[in-house]
DNA sequence: CTTCCTGCAAAGGCTTTGCAAAGCT
DNA sequence: AGCTTTGCAAAGCCTTTGCAGGAAG
């Protein structure tokens, strides 16, 4: 077992092996090549963290990268995430989706604390193992999963006691 | 690691347990009384699997309950997940959430076939330790955890490599 | 020049909230 | 009486969709 840190941001030539991932699955789907998708890309690509849509619109302000619409971040993302540059997260908060990088990232699972929303990232891989097992036991063919520990954290904890 | 099969639905006893702890928490709670709150833990009880607010609604027209308003379903349920009597289930489908009985019924997480929608309810014990130890390790109290395993069953596989 | 991408606006689906009437204790 | 619960209607939030103009190959 063995806790999981948040990696560096994706440096410059890392951005361009995500982008070059990115224009390969594009081109291999007969889709166009996008500006605006790339720009979509980098601004998630070098978030750090957990982002929600609305993040990632903001960032994208921030970088300058204005008349980005919505809806083409809904449009863009489930590509991104296709391809592995991102994974959808948190998906037991419930409020929105939630995204993080993937690309050039390890993998992890999440320890959440429901007070403060503190997270720990966090990996087992006996648990995956044994995931896998099921999944063949039962004749499945993995392809992902789900698993987000819920409690409170120490602090949480130490507070509830108090007051 | 165990397939969990499905209880056969709550009888009357059972229904009478479950009524009971709820009537207690309510009382515990200050709260009042209702057969309207009533009537919808029956009907969420004794539903088959797992259920949507929708499918709730419509098995509390079946049972003659008819004037049950959709936000009185989205208000009583959550009392009712906290009581232990239903639980929330199927994350990650994203589309609504999804309910189940936990009321006398064995813990387990989901298989899910994420072609055609079938799902295997399984345990494994080893898994349950090594989430506690997670928890452990990071100093949380767990209260609770999400964890669903997303793929393709074998007859979706089956098909796939045909067509 | 054909197909894809994007901004915009509108619609969709699930869930929450404000309110007044009805229900409990 | 005093507080909770409920039906109803409206609003909220996140996300998807239809369309027309613009961009890419």
């Amino acid at each position: 077992m063995r806790r999981v840190t948040e990696p560096p941001v994706l440096d410059e030539s890392g951005l361009d092996r995500a982008l070059d991932r990115l224009r390969q699955a594009v081109r291999r789907r007969g889709l166009k090549g996008s500006s605006v998708r790339d720009a979509i890309a980098r601004a998630a690509l070098q978030r750090r963290g957990h982002f929600s849509v609305d993040d990632l619109l903001k960032e994208l302000r921030e970088r300058g990268v204005t008349d980005v619409h919505t809806s083409t971040v809904y449009r863009v993302l489930p590509l991104l995430v296709e391809v592995g540059l991102l994974q959808m997260t948190l998906v037991s908060a419930g409020d929105g989706a939630r995204y993080e990088r993937a690309f050039e990232r390890e993998h992890h699972d999440h320890l959440i604390c429901t007070r403060c929303g503190k997270i720990v990232e966090f990996e087992v891989e006996a648990i995956e193992a044994l995931q896998r097992e099921v999944a063949e036991r039962f004749g499945f063919r993995l392809t992902d999963h789900v698993h987000e520990l819920l409690g409170t954290c120490k602090d949480c904890s130490a507070a509830a006691a108090r007051g």
